[in-house]
DNA sequence: CGCCTGGGTTCTGTAACTGAACTCATGTAG
DNA sequence: CTACATGAGTTCAGTTACAGAACCCAGGCG
């Protein structure tokens, strides 16, 4: 049996996983972002297999996140780019980065660092609203439109909305 | 062979995957988060197989994200609850749940919406000193103390940090 | 001619995941 | 006192997914 496909669950974490959470996808779109981006630059950063690398790079083009480009003068040199759904997925991978700064901090410290607008910056998950920092404590889930009773919301709709920050 | 260990990699995204990245682990953590912690409920709403669960939440609690509590009046009837590490990655989810509903938009809307301190919330990654919003074009990535030659940045140590913001 | 580069494809194993059945201890309804 | 339900798993068979190496092909170089 092949491996759940996420694309039906009433969770948009899981519609997420679904494009970007199969084994390195989000280090290859680490790598478009830091300008390594042909098949064997690839291959040489990650060590992937150049077979899963084919399936993977071809999946995010159908997926839409990323394009292929031709380079130079030959047209069988090929160059991947990030589609804006792709660019939009980075500060997440940042935000990710930052977490694993913090709790599997390698031996040596952090190796990749951000800076934004010349100032130091740690990518910090925030409110739309009112810009500032959302912790557990003080996110609050609420059904949405699309709130239905499917795989990944079966016991959720069930039962009133309870955090682990709200109850006992 | 064994799937690639990514925690040798000189990239934190690397290292946060090696924990956070396998298949269903971050819809667990999801789950936890809202309240669905015992071991049923979590094979009923999810739908993943049990011995695929007991293995995650294994994972978890040795990874210290998640810690096994016994509930009730019988010593043989589980909770599973958030860890600081775990509860601190919840937000980074819900960054990641934004993006699913920003590109990856379900038939009737998001399922799920969030609220802080009493107003709308869309989860966004923002930077730490200035509490902006980041995006691809004004982050950033510069070596950081732990930067070496290693899987993960075997290309990009060999050559300065071009992004494909500042590229062509 | 022989070798290098870039971008793959093909092949062979092993490990990971699915799904169903089973265990075991206790509690409860008939 | 038998039957069934609950909670938390374990065991097992079957199928994918992934790793790693080898191979292919076109063009350029020495």
């Amino acid at each position: 049996m092949p491996r759940t496909d996420y694309s039906d669950f009433a969770c948009s974490v899981a519609r997420s996983l679904e494009v970007m959470g199969q084994w390195w996808t989000p280090l290859i779109l680490r790598d478009l972002y830091l300008g390594v981006d042909t098949f064997d630059d690839l291959v040489a950063d990650l060590g992937i297999s150049r077979s899963l690398l084919t399936r993977r790079l071809g999946d995010l083009v159908a997926d839409g996140l990323v394009r292929r480009e031709v380079y130079g003068e030959r047209d069988d040199r090929y160059r991947y780019l990030l589609e804006p759904s792709g660019r939009d997925l980075i500060p997440v991978l940042a935000a990710l980065a930052a977490w694993g700064d913090r709790w599997q901090t390698p031996a040596g410290g952090a190796p990749l660092l951000f800076e934004h607008e010349g100032h130091e910056c740690v990518p910090t998950v925030g409110c739309s609203t009112c810009s500032q920092p959302v912790t557990v404590e003080t996110l609050v889930p609420v059904p949405g439109p699309g709130a239905r009773a499917a795989r990944g919301t079966a016991v959720v709709a069930a039962r009133p909305l309870r955090t682990q920050s709200t109850e006992g």
